[in-house]
DNA sequence: TTGAAAGCGCTAACAA
DNA sequence: TTGTTAGCGCTTTCAA
């Protein structure tokens, strides 16, 4: 691997021109210069190294991806249809813009934090943070950070000192919707399945509570069925799932993820989606599109969404303000074939 | 972020001994001096910088995943479920051995050469590469190289210096029982889906034409049906597909994904699978789990297939030599529900 | 058991 | 327009 001095060395010049002809700082360079040091290079096939380069600017043209996962999920988070479409939408403009993703997988806050600061990624898109979560690592790691689908109080995002952004969704609305049109389907018994009730999912099931009362039906927590997302226990939890299930009419998911595997849950016990239960599910992921019958769901533009979250970053990384520490992206509710009108029995 | 040198300055020692307790050098220093810079690590918060470490070191704990891909796909290749099942077992023995995972996401050679060796990974993943792709990576890269389903030469073997392992399946077998089973179904007219054939595709084009030529079914290039994979043009194959679709009685699809794929949009003009279509797919991949009716297709262990590419190279990396060149995974015929049995008509 | 010093390859301030 | 030089933070050889 050839290096700067040894090029500036054959050809009888400094290190400096000839890394200024390399970085493309040509106004310093005269034009005979520039073209001997160019014709040289692609001969000796010269590539940089980025170590010594990273340690002499200090930066490092990675952006970091922090997903924060809990240990023994039923399935590795890459192969989730959300969390995988959604990478595909920041890698992609991750790499147009000259960066190098790093993925950080880790259910350890202070593993992350040491991971980004090692590395001295430049920036960093942070999944599913708690509020103190993402303060947390900020305060250690102070660049550049984009969460995707934070729920940050007023106060907190301050305390970023303007390199921050969320990138939200309207949650509540959107399973507000949903919800409420399976009241106007005629469902009265309908349960909220989530594997947590925090961020996401407790403005999901806010939307839900909203929708209930609304329509003045009265909420037990009997309704609320929460996964447990382990690998040995995931199917079990489906199956108990599964012998409640009658005591509802629908099922209001977290995501589509869950909703289709309710769905093959269900199938595979013999109860008909949704002739014997209606189903919703949110998000629009690839898995709900996959689903027979065909998911109703709560649409979201997933791919969108990753690729504002890494525009949005590399902004922050050229310098730029955000005009906004919160943008919301639209949620609407996507109307298929899960959903059961029960009113039409009349 | 504070440094070794200014540790040794504060502690009244040498960067050398802190570096040492560091690096669990632990043989060459004293026991309180051990526990003196512990402590004092810790107070600091000391994180190492990475950069300075490859630089210093030439290695850089990176290994370089690498996906082919084609431009304009029609969707990113990450959110593809074979790709993202196999991602999430490769990242996770990474992860868990201490190394790093890069992606490398490009349709050009030259430039993945050019990321890998700036980054100077100390090994590569390498997906789907043809013969020749491999062996020009590892002529300048001259490191570790798993490859995943890339069909190769034993004389191009040979010139990878015994740093080159590849992970492959039963191609062949698995598409010929998959196409056997159809005949036994009954069915004739069977089309073969793919979207080039070359690589692991066209080991299963073999493993298709063996069955049929084993079962006196003449062949045609007319069933060979080729998918456009661009975003503008798949949904238009797919369209042409199901206007053809009544010359066959069923289509052995080279992906899961192409395989649901074309169920949905059979479903999508009232073609009824397997009633009046019969489809089987390869991989058993997410995509197929959910499809509905359940998927015939041919398994293969993902997941297990990615966590072997990664501790193959790993093991590599350890100075190992390869006890093979090439790990053949099996692959077996899943019957579930997408295929309709012609016989039983009589 | 500890320390001094050179060097990894590149950049950047400054001098020529 | 070009060159000199001093780092960036860490490792490593060799000497003490």
């Amino acid at each position: 691997m050839i290096t700067i001095k040894e090029i500036a060395n054959r050809l009888g010049m400094s290190p400096t021109t000839v890394s200024n002809v390399i970085r493309g700082k040509t106004g310093e360079v005269s034009p005979e210069t520039i073209a001997r040091v160019q014709k040289f290079l692609e001969e000796v096939e010269y590539v940089p190294n980025i170590s010594a380069r990273n340690l002499a600017q200090s930066r490092s043209k990675i952006i970091g991806v922090v997903l924060k996962t809990v240990e023994d999920r039923f399935e590795h988070i890459l192969a989730d249809a959300f969390v995988s479409e959604l990478l595909g939408g920041i890698e992609q403009v991750i790499r147009e813009a000259g960066y190098f993703m790093m993925l950080y997988i880790s259910d350890d806050i202070a593993e992350i934090i040491k991971y980004v600061t090692t590395w001295n990624a430049d920036g960093l898109v942070l999944f599913w943070m708690q509020d103190d979560d993402a303060l947390r690592i900020y305060k250690k790691y102070r660049k550049p950070v984009v969460c995707v689908d934070t729920y940050i109080k007023k106060e907190t995002i301050e305390q970023f000192e303007n390199s921050f952004v969320n990138i939200g969704l309207e949650d509540e609305k959107g399973a507000y919707e949903a919800v409420h049109y399976l009241i106007t389907m005629g469902h009265e018994r309908i349960a909220f399945l989530s594997d947590k009730i925090s961020g996401v999912d407790l403005e999901r099931f806010r939307g839900y509570r909203r929708a209930l009362e609304e329509a003045g039906i009265e909420y037990s927590d009997k309704n609320v069925l929460q996964l447990r997302s382990g690998k040995d226990e995931i199917d079990q939890s489906f199956q108990k799932l599964a012998e409640k299930a009658e005591r509802f009419t629908a099922v209001f998911c977290c995501s589509d993820t869950y909703a289709t595997m309710l769905v093959n849950a269900c199938f595979a016990r013999g109860l008909r989606v949704p002739e014997q239960l209606s189903v919703v599910g949110f998000d629009d992921s690839r898995s709900g599109k996959l689903c027979r019958p065909p998911l109703t769901t709560v649409h979201q533009d997933i791919i969108e969404k990753g690729e504002l979250a890494a525009t949005t970053l590399i902004d922050l990384l050229h310098g730029n303000s955000p005009a906004e520490n919160e943008v919301i992206m639209p949620a609407e509710l996507l109307i298929r074939s899960s959903v059961k009108n029960l009113k039409e029995e009349f």
